[in-house]
DNA sequence: TTCAGCCTCATACTAAAGTGCCAAATCGCT
DNA sequence: AGCGATTTGGCACTTTAGTATGAGGCTGAA
């Protein structure tokens, strides 16, 4: 927040200052009214378009639709093994798959899926992934 | 495009005419020389933000993230009731429940499913969706 | 240390999913 | 009318998935 007040006094001052140059400038009839106005509005313009860029970053820092996880996964009890076995499931991956890429047996897999499924309150795989989605737990 | 040039046109002739009255107030006396700076001033702020805004709008129109569908699902040769079946795949329904939905028999979607797997060359329907997703075909 | 909860794994089945092959019906196009 | 692609479906099998049940090992908390 500094840093803005900051930002924001240099502008103002700049801008008095501009405002100043313009009307010595056309004082001492240096250069033509048009001029001076087409600086200011040019300055102007360049601000408009600055801020508008700065406030809409900030809207999407703000609200990203897609916040990844949540405490969802805690309030469905669901475990961590069974979870990283719920990002296999949905990366497409067999029961063998899995248990060869977590190094377990394919039974342990089968377990956990199946706990899984009951948790997730889901008949299949697919649909647990839909589920899990729909829920943004992945 | 032509509404385009239209707002163009309207806009530089309202600039134009800004700048006539401000120096027809100017002569007259009516007015100082930092209200009408001030007034352009404003004017061109004004427009910095808006044009700002409508081209980022155009560029996220262009390009945002989950643009729908895609002219791949012609290049990979898939059917209408192909893909009727891979969406419905994707909603985690099992053969069964498919072929209910679509007054069909489980054969023929096995079938479809099957062709499915081949054209997006996946082993299980699970990776079929994952494909599907990141074709963003679904 | 006792115990609940988690993780692991096995076995035995049942149920889905997938494959291959074939074939009839439909539809758009020439 | 004839052709090619699509759609539909059956049958026989093989592979995965999923369920049920039981059980041993590990760990943190009471």
């Amino acid at each position: 927040m500094k840093k803005t007040i900051l930002v924001f006094a240099a502008l103002i001052f700049s801008i008095l200052l501009l405002f100043q140059l313009g009307e010595y400038s056309l004082i001492t009839g240096n250069v033509t009214i048009e001029i001076v106005i087409a600086i200011i509005a040019l300055v102007f313009f360049g601000i408009g378009v600055v801020l508008n860029k700065k406030s809409l970053q900030q809207k999407k820092e703000n609200q990203p639709q897609s916040e990844i996880d949540a405490n969802k996964i805690e309030e469905l009890e669901i475990t961590n093994r069974e979870y990283e076995v719920l990002q296999a499931v949905s990366e497409g991956l067999s029961n063998k798959e899995i248990a060869e890429k977590l190094f377990l047996s394919e039974s342990t897999i089968k377990t956990h899926v199946s706990s899984l499924l009951s948790k997730l309150n889901a008949k299949r795989r697919t649909q647990a992934v839909q589920i899990a989605k729909e829920l943004q737990i992945i």
